[in-house]
DNA sequence: AGCACGCCGACT
DNA sequence: GTCGGCGTGCTC
């Protein structure tokens, strides 16, 4: 990204047009000289620059290759770059009438460029039509939306379509307001607390670009302070781009901004505003009259003119990840864009993941952290409940819930309402060791293991039947199935104090904020509704099932769902207090008590360094028919310090269940391998994959094979 | 993916 | 000669 003259910008290879139209009519014979164009001849053409590159937007098939057509007259003046075009594709029926070239069926495309001639040898069929003259591919849209397609060896077409949404006419013909003024700069206000808040918010200010990865204190301030580090940007001349994980965090970053700077100089762009509507916002951001853009992840595509920041809130939460194929992570979008258009980059939560811990480590980011004296102001008191206090404690036995858990809920409830997080139904309960809780890995390549129904262990990644297993965090030798259970828990609960109202926030009914009045609120991790005066207390129970998950990220997301019901409870000083009932030794458990989000990750990060994990080696998933998996590894020509684990089978799709992205479709059986480099030969890999995937699709051979590169969601 | 092209054997 | 089988390769 750093070289002068880009690479495939396409002048450099290959014979000028002439030279290969001669070849090409000495190769077929010189008695069978080709036609002159047809459309060059029969139709008036443009004048200046008469040929159109077009990307016709048309899934997979054509990977990122771009089609000449010729330009009418007609359309000289609307067919500009940028904008939606439909063309004639498809080898199907040519026919020639009225002196046009007439073939296969109309679909999109985008004009990229106009030339004064095509490389093509063949006659060129004009365009067919230019579906508006709005140009909503822009440049840095469509070098991000390359990087995008390289980085996860995806196709260009399919990353527009996640990048451009679908037009609506009757949005295209409103009017965007006139631009306001640039803001004042703001002052540093709670950002005061951070050892660098107010000098991160003066570079961004003063135009500069710097990084940062921001361990957040507990409380609500979170949002004004990115809306200060918003409008710093603007304040700045440039524009601001803020992603966050869902439509009521949204809202929050909304109103703080709506606080700071009034409306007009932002766009929310979520999924609740209908399609129309959020194409209007788009259009308004892509054509400069809306400065800023706050939104849930389709928005780290966001046109933001002359970008100065790139912020992202909570990189943990899987809602950040996209669905649609190729599966990009607003993180890596952003830190893309952040490296693309040499801007600031933010990257914030109230806890930290490995990946924002590695840009800190790498030299990347800097750290933007408060003092542990903050910490300590700001933060609740941390209780843990273990195993062998449940053990000693009888009344704990008989109720399910151990007598410190009662006790705090009773203190909390004299004073104001107390949240009980319960963990969401679903997930599926693996081994750990009976003994200290660890996760059961494989010996050899450290994937997850799983028993079979013989009764022996077999490793998710790599295969491996492991017979021998002990534990080799406490030498233990048992094994033990995760539970479940713990709504039931939240009922009792409900029912031993019945003067008090219940409230549930879970999948269905999310509740946005509760009152400042003593109510017992239970909901599901990542739903929890904001209590306006903190919560006097919150119960997190069930730490083992979170903690059970064969994921590699279950300690460090269930750490974050702590943290992130923890950080709604009023400060140690107000009396807050939270009740964790998970083993106090833990590593999770104790950077809970200690508040520190950030050791954690960093520990987190060397040992998945030293065990070859994500993100420190960069992984892809291939997934497929066992032939069609066989077939596609034995192809690829990956960097030579790649490794593959398995194949192994998947788990079937259940009818009627939903698909996930790389599960077989209903009925089928498929195997799962994975490819893994280390840091540096990701891209090399990610090149290797899409030339194979491409191979693979033009040969047109039988099933398909589904790539992923970092898959989120890998044992 | 469609869809034409082309090279081969069996037919009016 | 000419019809039509399907294997191969292209789509500006």
């Amino acid at each position: 990204m750093s070289s002068d003259n880009g690479p495939g910008d396409g002048g450099a290879e290959g014979p000028p047009p002439e030279q290969l139209a001669l070849i090409r009519e000495s190769v077929r014979g010189a008695d069978v000289p080709r036609a002159k164009p047809r459309t060059w001849r029969g139709a008036a053409l443009a004048k200046d620059r008469p040929v159109a590159r077009v990307l016709v937007d048309k899934g997979v098939l054509h990977l990122d290759r771009y089609f000449d057509y010729a330009v009418p007259e007609e359309l000289d003046a609307d067919a500009q770059p940028g904008v939606r075009v439909r063309v004639r594709f498809g080898a199907g029926r040519h026919r020639v009438r009225d002196g046009r070239r007439e073939g296969g069926g109309l679909i999109d495309g985008y004009l990229i460029e106009r030339r004064d001639e095509s490389d093509y040898s063949g006659p060129l069929a004009a365009l067919a039509q230019v579906v508006s003259p709005e140009p909503v591919l822009g440049e840095e849209l469509l070098g991000l939306a390359r990087a995008v397609a390289d980085r996860y060896a995806g196709s260009l077409a399919d990353v527009l379509q996640l990048a451009v949404p679908p037009r609506s006419a009757r949005a295209e013909k409103r009017a965007s307001p006139e631009p306001l003024p640039a803001p004042p700069a703001p002052d540093a206000g709670t950002w005061a607390r951070y050892e660098h808040g107010p000098a991160f918010l003066a570079a961004l200010a003063s135009g500069a670009a710097p990084r940062a990865v921001w361990n957040a204190l507990p409380g609500p301030e979170w949002s004004e302070e990115i809306a200060r580090a918003v409008a710093a940007t603007l304040a700045s001349g440039r524009g601001a781009l803020v992603v966050v994980p869902d439509g009521r965090t949204a809202a929050r970053v909304d109103a703080g901004l709506t606080g700071l700077l009034g409306k007009g100089h932002h766009a929310l762009l979520t999924a609740d505003a209908g399609p129309e509507k959020r194409y209007a916002q788009w259009l308004a951001v892509r054509r400069g009259s809306v400065r800023a853009v706050v939104g849930t992840r389709a928005a780290m595509f966001a046109p933001v003119r002359d970008l100065g920041l790139v912020a992202i809130w909570d990189d943990g939460d899987d809602s950040h990840s996209e669905q649609h194929a190729p599966q990009p992570h607003a993180r890596d979008v952003l830190l893309l864009r952040a490296s693309l258009d040499k801007c600031a980059f933010l990257v914030g939560g109230w806890s930290c993941t490995v990946e924002a811990a590695q840009l800190v480590e790498s030299g990347w980011a800097r750290p933007l952290t408060a003092g542990r004296d903050q910490v300590r102001r700001t933060a609740p008191l941390v209780r843990t409940v273990g195993d062998t206090d449940l053990a000693r404690d009888e009344a704990a036995r008989a109720a399910r819930l151990p007598s410190l858990a009662w006790q705090a809920v009773r203190e909390g409830l004299k004073t104001g309402p107390v949240l009980v997080q319960v963990p969401r139904r679903g997930y599926v309960p693996r081994l750990a060791c009976a003994q200290c809780r660890a996760p059961a890995r494989c010996a050899h390549c450290a994937g997850p293991l799983q028993a079979q129904d013989a009764g022996a262990l077999r490793c998710e990644w790599c295969g491996r039947e492991e017979h021998s297993w002990h534990c080799p965090e406490c030498g233990g030798f048992r094994l033990r199935a995760q539970v479940v259970g713990a709504r039931r828990t939240a009922e009792e609960l409900g029912r031993a104090f019945p003067a008090v109202p219940v409230r549930t926030s879970g999948r269905e009914h999310v509740l946005d904020t509760v009152p400042d009045a003593p109510a017992l609120v239970v909901s599901t991790p990542g739903a929890e509704p904001v209590a306006e005066g903190g919560y006097a207390a919150a119960l997190l129970l069930d730490g083992w099932a979170m903690l059970g998950r064969p994921d590699l990220r279950s300690g460090e997301d269930a750490l974050r769902r702590w943290i992130g019901a923890a950080a709604l409870v009023r400060p140690q000083g107000d009396g807050g207090t939270v009740v964790v009932v998970a083993e106090p030794t833990l590593r999770p458990v104790q950077a809970l008590v200690r508040w520190d989000p950030v050791g954690f990750a960093v520990r987190e990060l060397a040992e998945r360094a030293e065990l070859g994990f994500p993100p420190v080696s960069r992984m892809a998933a291939v997934s497929g028919t066992p032939e069609a998996v066989a077939e596609f590894l034995a192809a690829v020509e990956s960097p030579p310090d790649a490794e593959v684990l398995g194949p192994v089978p998947l788990p079937p799709t259940l009818p009627g269940r939903p698909r996930r992205p790389g599960a077989p479709p209903p009925g089928e059986q498929w195997e799962r391998a994975l490819i893994r480099v280390p840091p540096g030969s990701g891209s090399a890999l990610a090149a290797a994959l899409k030339t194979a995937q491409a191979a693979r699709m033009a040969r047109g051979s039988g099933e398909p094979v589904r790539v992923r590169i970092d898959p989120p969601d890998i044992g």
